[in-house]
DNA sequence: AAGTGGTCTAGACCACTGC
DNA sequence: CAGTGGTCTAGACCACTTA
């Protein structure tokens, strides 16, 4: 049956009641809620069809609130957000001295790298704009993904003009302890200015099977670019983030 | 019928046609996709039910490339953002001669305030604990909603400690040149440090409202910590943004 | 008034998980 | 193997937009 007026779909309903359960712990143990057959039952004077049941779980989904695992059930998600320090990170006190610039991103955890792709091939349209080179100019890519607690949470693709890269570390796989940014400034490019642009949205089928995530969960795409003292564009980095797990800190005085 | 292993479900494929569709600009004339009846039809060899056809239309508007409006159709979406410069925006150039600060969001857009709500209040527990003042202890709270091309985009809602605020223009509708931040610094409380701690999330029902979007659409909460001289915090705003508006934009030297 | 998206029903079979 | 979430069908009525 269709809605009336002036009344809240039935789904709503639904989802508004288990919400105030989730929030007054009543699932906190198991973190599980009942299989939506059970629920189907418990809701029976009010709800028909398990689509409609469906429906409000999918709505817990989209706001983050809950997790589906098919065969298993539905579980209530906690949220324990890894802080990402935009400034602290970017000082040449952290890789000037040799720390990987990763390590200031978790608290606690370990950041692991898992795979990495290094090849030097002709830029991109985007990419060369973004590097101020002519388009079809050869740059080289950095492509690699970063585990958290065994979790895909960020994969992160850096471009590096190839006339830069060309003979030193940033062409292997280990770039050394400093990092790319050690590596440019050893080739006299040492990165002075920056500037991260970033942006929320849904993920694509793609980046939600590389994160491992829902489709439409949401994803920062955060892009990074690196200028050296004469204000040329030493890299550019692209990452694509789990934003559901991240909180952006930036700080700066006046 | 059920997805037989090694299948993509129906629906997949279905958004998958439809998003390269699309993609070449076959809807770019109207900016209309055809009717959920027509689709069906013109997809009658692969799915039999109208049900299917709004899953893959819903999955598209996860990925926010498309909206529906009821009663009139399902529409393609430009992304066209709002530039936000995080540091520009809060240098005392800005705010130092008269000009808001929103002023500098909208690049040709304007930003329209919408409605403005000035209450002291003893402060909720998380207030007290980011303005670091006893809960209970009074505070302003300046609430206002800003609009662009008439469209809300943005709730804003700062705290500001009540002996700061008292008796200047704080607590009135209009702030006068310069906004709160003049007003703090000629209160001897001038802000010269601030921090940004950025999420992004969907959208709960009750921000989807204020918005005006779908829930679960990705918003960003972005709260903003505003210190003087010796450290202590005169301001803490805390926005919800419709982050599909938005591109936010951090530039900062080493 | 005609067409549109939004909601709902009462079933069904599948692949996957966990015992 | 029993239970779970995921997908699918073939209908239906409603409120809303557009003309």
């Amino acid at each position: 049956m269709p809605r009336k007026t002036g009344e809240q779909p039935k789904y709503k309903d639904i989802a508004d009641d288990l919400r105030r359960r989730i929030d007054d712990g009543e699932f906190a143990e198991r973190g599980k809620l009942p299989a939506e057959r059970a629920l189907l039952k418990e809701y029976a004077d009010k709800v028909k069809s398990a689509v409609t049941i469906r429906q409000a779980l999918g709505l817990l989904r989209d706001e983050g609130i809950v997790e589906s695992r098919v065969g298993s059930g539905w579980y209530v998600l906690e949220w324990r957000p890894i802080v990402r320090n935009g400034l602290k990170r970017l000082s040449s006190e952290q890789w000037g001295e040799g720390k990987s610039i990763w390590d200031v991103d978790v608290d606690g955890r370990r950041m692991i790298p898992d795979g990495v792709e290094i090849e030097t091939l002709p830029a991109e349209a985007d990419v060369a704009t973004a590097l101020g080179v002519d388009a079809g100019a050869l740059v080289c890519r950095r492509d690699r993904r970063y585990l958290v607690d065994e979790v895909p949470v960020l994969r992160s693709t850096a471009y590096i003009p190839e006339d830069l890269a060309r003979g030193t570390r940033i062409t292997q796989v280990d770039t050394g302890p400093g990092g790319t940014y050690k590596q440019l400034e050893e080739a006299g490019h040492k990165p002075v200015r920056f500037r991260e642009d970033l942006r929320c949205r849904k993920a694509l089928p793609a980046e939600a099977v590389d994160l491992d995530l829902a489709v439409g969960a949401p994803v920062v795409e955060l892009v990074r670019y690196a200028y050296d003292m004469v204000d040329r564009v030493v890299e550019v980095n692209r990452m694509i983030l789990d934003a559901s797990r991240y909180l952006f800190r930036y700080e700066f005085g006046s």
